[in-house]
DNA sequence: TAGACAGTTTCCTATATAGGCATATGATGG
DNA sequence: CCATCATATGCCTATATAGGAAACTGTCTA
């Protein structure tokens, strides 16, 4: 039907560059929104939009102080991302690679066809 | 106006769950398309069109063999995802946040105003 | 050459965006 | 209470899905 919603979850939400680019911004501390806006320049409710879907998947959460709202990361937020990508961590150790290499030309001395996209 | 496709960064391609699945599968071993279907409870036509958008994001890969396709999965494809996620390993780490707590501590002391750039 | 497999692509549709802009809500200081 | 600053939300639109079904391409074999 369509995509599942950006809310659904973290790589849903994580999947909008402009998100990413808040995170990245938040990792260096809190900030209000107006700020952080300005600092990555997009408009006023652009940044209040994005970091809606971000504290609906609790990857931020806020605090009011005053006129504001303080704005700060939730690490954990992004766990079940991490998690998912740590099972592929083997695949990037060097010396699995050269042992994933070695299987390969094995498997294509052992055949005869090959084509790609 | 829309969302950015699904084939435009491996952000993108991961946040759909299937394509999760697809991947998840690919780490035990290259699959067929049918295989692939019929093993993640999915239409034929979905696996491919799933299959597609992670070719074309290069996380995965494949190669005919005979009136099959083989898909293999192509770890460095999510390198990007790796990296970006990365950089918030420090916040995962608790003697970091007990660190990070102390220099916000020490921070808060030494600062009325806070501006930037 | 025709079938039978294995995969891919094409339509069609409902849906949820992201962006721009205007407006509403909220808190603060006269 | 009013004006103002800081955010949030509502409305509108173009766009790109994901899913289902059908049709198309490609490969092997009798």
């Amino acid at each position: 039907m369509a995509r599942a919603a950006t809310t659904s979850d973290a790589f849903n939400a994580i999947a909008e560059p402009q998100r990413r680019e808040i995170l990245l911004r938040l990792r260096r501390g809190e900030s209000a929104v107006g700020e952080l806006a300005h600092e990555l320049g997009m408009t006023q409710p652009q940044a209040s939009k994005h970091l809606r879907v971000l504290r609906e998947v609790r990857i931020v959460h806020v605090r009011s102080d005053g006129k504001q709202r303080l704005y700060e990361l939730d690490p954990s937020g992004l766990l079940p991302v991490k998690e998912w990508l740590g099972g592929f961590e083997q695949f990037w150790n060097e010396s699995f690679n050269r042992l994933g290499d070695y299987v390969r030309e094995l498997d294509q001395t052992r055949q005869s066809k090959e084509s790609d996209d």
